[in-house]
DNA sequence: TTTAAATATTTTATACTTGAAGCATTTTTT
DNA sequence: AAAAAATGCTTCAAGTATAAAATATTTAAA
């Protein structure tokens, strides 16, 4: 180490460490909101539609496509396992919500796509979970809401080079 | 419905349904960078230490407090179910990282301390941990980062209230 | 004080989650 | 084309998570 670098880091050491310490603080209070927001909407997925969070979480992508999703495409959309994605699934079809397709032109991969039952459901539920949402983050202004939208999608992609 | 209520809802409600879009996209947004972080860090914490995001949480929480935490401080301080703390707290004791201590004036209660080995075994962690989150964190300036904590405290109020 | 209510923890059943291993099927290399 | 690598999905073991029931103890009410 050189003395020009041994003076800079002396000098530069204490705001980056201050600013790393307030990073931290600020990883802390997003991990407590969003564990907040999410027991919240857990709670209330159980009581009103006897539904859980992850399954809901699957009907939403998939309504987002008409065309269905493959297991994979859902794993990456939704960023859990693959395996985690295969015991949703499971259970959702189970209860009629969704179907695999198995595709035509790649026989690894399969389908799946909302039943009339499925879209349904998701209907009802989507329209209460939007209300709760947006009372759970009354406190947040629209010009806020853009904010901190741009602010997050900047930090996301950040992350997501793994 | 009075009219004059008709009237306010039908002029009120796109705005109000506008917003309420907005505020849930930035629960998306946040839902994702969240688990986007927590995916990294797990697996780090993975690969370096041979440990777990909630093993990890229990630390934390355990060293804030040297006289050590009752299963109930614990639970609620992390936001996860009382089961749940008794299972990873468990594994600890196994690995030695933190002893349960009764209560001697209440005897339904047990303490929660760090043992000097978890104390050791903790600090290395940390040390890395805040590292790796100034660098997931790095695109958030000094003034985002007290914007945000500060705004966050704000709906994360709103929502405690359970 | 006896009963009733509340609190602290564990246990249980079920579900979610991961990482890794295993199969089957493409796709790419050689 | 044959071998090797990559991809898509499932299975598996272990850990994490919840809600609800069960125990034990303390506090409040009658």
């Amino acid at each position: 180490m050189t003395s020009e670098n041994r003076i800079a880091a002396a000098t530069a050491l204490p705001e980056a460490a201050k600013l790393s310490k307030q990073r931290l603080r600020l990883w802390l209070r997003l991990l407590r909101a969003t564990r907040s927001v999410e027991g919240e909407l857990r709670e209330r997925l159980r009581k009103d539609f006897d539904a859980t969070l992850p399954r809901f979480d699957v009907l939403a992508a998939l309504h987002r496509c008409q065309d269905g999703m493959t297991m994979t495409e859902l794993s990456r959309f939704l960023m859990v396992s693959n395996g985690n994605v295969t015991g949703i699934i499971d259970r959702l079809v189970q209860e009629g919500l969704v179907v695999r397709v198995p595709d035509k032109k790649d026989r690894r991969a399969t389908f799946v796509r909302l039943t009339p039952k499925g879209v349904a459901a998701f209907g009802e539920m989507a329209a209460a979970h939007e209300g709760w949402v947006d009372g759970l983050l009354s406190d947040v202004s629209a010009e806020e809401a853009e904010d901190l939208i741009s602010l997050l999608s900047r930090f996301n992609e950040n992350t997501r080079s793994r």
